[in-house]
DNA sequence: GTCCATGCAAACGATTTGCATGCGT
DNA sequence: ACGCATGCAAATCGTTTGCATGGAC
């Protein structure tokens, strides 16, 4: 398995120990969909003074390489070390943000499409499956 | 085919002047994204004195019950007519949203999700056939 | 040594809040 | 008449900017 430090070399990056810190964080919560802010909440508590700039400015570098994947839910910022395609599915009654694997493959739904697509999101909402078992009672 | 009148009561929801010409706005729009500043801005122009809070909930009122549809991207809310499954894609070079229809169904690729969905979203990120082929030249 | 990344503070802008008034039912 | 919707102003909060300093290469 490939290093934090070698794949931020590999896209051309160059490392630095904030970089480092917070691409870590973010493969150690595989399935986890981080806020920004949380993220930069985390790191704080590592290095007290990492600005929230440096932490978004790091967060946008490592999305635009497609080192890390970047969705928007509910006005924040969030990011998942996940970059292939995938469900996300948002519960709105608990809030929760649960993957799914894509049965086969996006390809077929996408064949009326021009252009280059260089990301694909798959975003759901609704009743996740724990809250409506809690909801039947 | 319904009035707007109609479609606001028919959801149960009162029906007043700023409903009825928001509603009508994004009916007129169809494959617009508008932004809910943009609606406001539009507002103004009949109804100087509205404010941004009364086009925030009408905006708000309206995508949860269904009748319009709301997506999110960079960082602001957008609103289109459209409520049925499609795809939208951002150029990343022009910034337009273009409408696409999903090949077949969603259905075949959700098969492993868990729970009640109510709204399905298909966002792809890229450039454009027109950007595309300008960058050709 | 060069240039990009970081640290810091202040600004920004889309959206939300609280409350008084008005209007649809 | 009742209760939800609107008008208004101010506040909130996630995010971005500008610039000086520091560190990776």
């Amino acid at each position: 398995m490939e290093t934090v430090e070698q794949t931020l070399k590999s896209s051309g990056m160059k490392v630095t120990p904030q970089r480092v810190m917070l691409l870590k964080y973010i493969k150690e919560n595989p399935g986890e969909h981080l806020s920004a802010e949380s993220i930069h909440e985390h790191v704080k508590s590592i290095t007290p003074n990492i600005p929230a700039a440096t932490v978004y400015n790091i967060l946008k570098a490592l999305s635009d390489k497609g080192i890390i994947n970047f969705i928007e839910l509910e006005g924040k910022a969030l990011y998942e070390s996940r970059t292939d395609p995938h469900i996300n599915f948002m519960c709105q009654a608990c809030g929760k943000i649960d993957d799914y694997e894509i049965s086969g493959s996006m390809e077929p739904i996408l064949s009326n499409v021009k252009g280059i697509i260089t990301n694909s999101t798959v975003l759901l909402k609704g009743i996740c499956s724990s809250c409506t078992k809690s909801a039947e009672q």
